[in-house]
DNA sequence: GTCTATAACGAGATAGAC
DNA sequence: GTCTATCTCGTTATAGAC
């Protein structure tokens, strides 16, 4: 039974029968722990299992007994930086979801959630780095990442569904040769979505982490300097984009 | 007075006194383009001088004549990037306003060059994620990629400006928490943009690098299928943030 | 002066015998 | 799990060819 579970998966309390498995959860953890630390030192390419048990004062074999492989102590690193920053999402949007039903509310989770998402980026720069910038070379992320690197873009969606619900939106017109592209990307992501909101959105969705990748990439060094206010301003222009903001002018 | 270039540096063919130098422009670039497949390969972080020596049949001590460190070598293939990126993006600039004068002229220059950095990404896209990828660990990019990692912004500018001149442009007002740094902005990077451009500009500038980055880093991968007219749309929607399409709804 | 080659350093990874 | 012998790396010093 326990057996089938990835040595990677934190387990539910529930799951814990005894000190064995208590064991196995601190250690796993600690490992991640070390992984993470060596990847903000040296960069996912250069993450060693070898490094990482000597600071754990293990022996590398005994590492194989929790990931049985670079690239799955890797993929598990993956999966719980998607599943921070979709937390992150997903907490924020709950907050400035609390006082609902009043105008204007979608722009203001979106916001919201934008922020959030700079916010754990800017604190977690290197785990932000291993899921939004280079591949690293070799590693081919296996479907286990798909489901937690969908997180933010189902918050983006939820939003805009929303919003799409209660408040309408100010869209422009589909052209035609995007036509059978946002129809398709529309089922796929969120069936009922209106293709004319699907497309759009996913391109804002890549736009926003545009923004955060230029800040936590270093790309705005001497460039922007009140980035905070830069970057509030910009997704809220975004926003408008995807319907969320009357159209002016 | 030669010895006062750094030992990248492409010198010009009015440089050339002889075999001497014409040899050394050959080696170096040899070490380049060796470089640049040990990019592709192993990723930034892993490129070694060695690996690169032994592949030319030279001795690693040999390199040191031509970049005096690991990191010279890494500041020269940054740089070469930006340049090819930016030459691309002038390249298509100028093509673009061949036929001058003709309305739409700057939403046309715009897209051409978001498609031309598209498409420089996408044939390159190792050295693509160098300069826009995570940083390499450990290296601290020297003053001289400034420039050159300016390029494409400056196009981007010069498009803007051009079409705020001839064609007059439909922006939504500055908000007054972003006046001061819109003000800066501008001065700093185009003295005489008005600040309520230059801002939406900066913005649309990481924007469109953010589309670039989720399709060449496989951030589209199930998501995106026909990706060359979606992207065409979303920087023609960009394009509207900056002013230079007129405003429906 | 300009280049390449040899040798070495200290540090770290790696493979295999035990 | 431990130890060791053998690799890699960036970098420098030095010697000698052209």
């Amino acid at each position: 039974m326990f057996g089938a579970l990835r040595a990677w998966q934190t387990e539910p309390m529930s799951a814990i029968r005894g000190a064995r498995e208590r064991a196995r959860i601190e250690v796993t953890a600690a490992i991640k722990d070390e992984a993470r630390k060596q990847l903000a030192a040296e960069g996912a390419a250069k993450l060693s299992l070898r490094a990482v048990a000597r600071e754990l004062g293990m022996v590398s074999s005994a590492l194989y007994r929790y990931f049985p492989s670079r690239d799955d102590l890797l993929t598990a690193l993956i999966v719980d930086a998607y599943d921070a920053v979709g937390e992150a999402a997903e907490r924020s949007h709950r907050a400035a979801t609390g006082a609902a039903g009043a105008p204007g509310t979608g722009l203001a989770r979106w916001v919201a959630v934008a922020c959030a998402v700079r916010d754990w980026a800017l604190a977690h720069p290197h785990e932000y780095a291993l899921i939004y910038g280079s591949p690293v070379p070799g590693y081919t992320a296996p479907q286990d990442t798909v489901g937690p690197a969908a997180r933010v873009g189902m918050v983006l969606i939820a939003i805009v569904e929303d919003a799409h619900r209660d408040e309408g939106l100010a869209l422009p017109p589909l052209p035609d040769e995007l036509r059978p592209e946002a129809e398709r990307l529309a089922a796929d992501i969120a069936p009922g979505l209106a293709p004319a909101v699907a497309a759009p959105l996913v391109a804002a969705w890549a736009q926003l982490f545009g923004l955060v990748s230029f800040e936590v990439f270093g790309q705005f060094n001497r460039v922007v300097e009140a980035r905070e206010v830069f970057f509030r301003q910009a997704v809220t222009e975004l926003a408008r984009t995807v319907g969320l903001l009357g159209r002016r002018g």
